[in-house]
DNA sequence: GCAAATCGGTTCATTATTTGAACCTACGGT
DNA sequence: ACCGTAGGTTCAAATAATGAACCGATTTGC
């Protein structure tokens, strides 16, 4: 591994419960010698990918990732879409949406809306990581995905998030089976108690699934009526998502050629 | 300079006219060896940093750039309040806003808002580099920077971007002191023709200037009545911004303690 | 109130990595 | 067939990264 792909790995160690991390804390993370660490954080630093605030040690992420978030965005405007998509979807269903993309095998949520329809909501945070085998954004990426990432994602220890959470293999794959066919992924409970999630695929041009994009409900409002409506509207906010962002769907997609 | 800062550097060159490039490209505007090129976009292509589309050799910005955009906002929620600003802004002014950091030397705008109020109105991109000198934010963010800041940024050739573009630094330095007694900066047809722009400045928690909010109008509709109500509610907005995102204005700031 | 631990930051000889000229292959234009 | 340019690869030489030890300032434990 190169220097420059170890500084990187600095970066990828903020996540939402470190927002902010010091000089001894990354190095700890890190395993790098802390001169290492230092030099590689002072040249970061200098680029503005992270910085230093006033008097505090702490390190956090700087204002260039704001600008490069913006150039990505001029150039792939996946955000721009996914925020004009989610806004109608929680409108359709009076329930949170959100949208993931994958990076390294992880899910990532990018950004949600919320619907002011119910006076409680699921609550939702941008830059989660979300677990592929126990919410529906996971089942649903990796419904259209191929046999080895779900080899991998399946034959990884499989954390329980909550008594609820599915964890054999087995009843995952059938699970899997069923969002093929019909193109949605649900998961109950399985990430946080009395969350329902609904899911479906998000594709990119090359015909291969990107991310998803998802309906979270309290358990206690998922009625069949509402079931069928999450799943309506989302299958047609996925397709729209995918086509408006250049994707295109894979052959054996339901619904959408 | 370290191979780290190098790297980075490549993904600096990235910008609005050149959102994506191909590796001879990136080696040219680097002035670095092919192979360095080579392997450092290899390393970068591998941490999400930039990626290559299928087929297409030229490399452009990746996702993981959003992953850590959606880091930083839940560090420092610029955006997203800045956002909420810019609406509530566009509402009360009727014209176009938007708002701009600070980084390395150049005023980046990373946001903003339409009005429908009009059918023409002043177009915007994100992630756009604002001069200095011919914009109402660059003025706005120089009127209360320090010396040596305005002193470099007036010695550098001031480019004339349109006929009326102001380019004597005596001039430009009035223009500041005026900045400095209102708290709003203007520039018209400095930047663009046809376009008259108000600005404020942001300020971060060290009291000096981040970035400007900026409320920009075709010339023809600038009139004295609108003027005075973008001036009031553009020093509304950026203290509101500042202080939301836990910002302090210097003491001789006009209108905010 | 003192000692030990921890923090961010720095040094410098050793070591491992980066570097860059040259080379390869493919492609498009003339 | 030739030339220019593209992306990608190689390997000896040169340069930059590394890490143990050290420093001064806080913080923690007792």
């Amino acid at each position: 591994m190169g220097t420059v792909s170890k500084a990187l790995s600095l970066l990828a160690l903020f996540n939402h419960g470190r927002l902010e991390m010091g000089l001894s804390e990354l190095t700890r993370l890190s395993g790098m010698n802390k001169a290492t660490v230092y030099r590689m954080m002072t040249e970061l630093q200098a680029a503005g990918f992270v910085e230093q605030m006033n008097g505090d040690r702490a390190y956090r992420l700087g204002p260039e990732v704001l600008r490069l978030a913006a150039l990505r965005e001029a150039a792939v405007p996946l955000l721009s879409v996914s925020r004009d998509v989610l806004r109608r979807l929680c409108d359709e269903t009076g329930e949170t949406s959100h949208m993931s993309i994958q990076r390294n095998g992880q899910l990532t949520t990018l950004t949600h809306a919320y619907s002011s329809h119910h006076g409680t909501r699921v609550a939702m945070e941008d830059a989660e990581i979300l677990s592929l085998h126990a919410t529906g954004s996971g089942l649903a990426f990796l419904a259209f995905s191929s046999e080895e990432v779900v080899e991998h994602a399946l034959s990884a220890p499989l954390v329980k998030h909550t008594p609820q959470t599915e964890t054999d293999p087995e009843r995952l794959r059938q699970a899997l089976a069923e969002a093929q066919r019909s193109g949605v992924a649900e998961s109950v409970g399985g990430f946080e108690a009395d969350v329902h999630s609904h899911a479906a695929p998000i594709f990119g041009a090359d015909q291969r699934p990107i991310g998803a994009l998802a309906v979270a409900a309290p358990v206690s409002r998922m009625t069949v009526e509402l079931k069928s409506r999450v799943r309506t509207a989302l299958k047609a906010a996925a397709l729209d998502l995918t086509q408006r962002t250049g994707g295109f769907c894979p052959p054996g997609y339901p619904g959408g050629s």
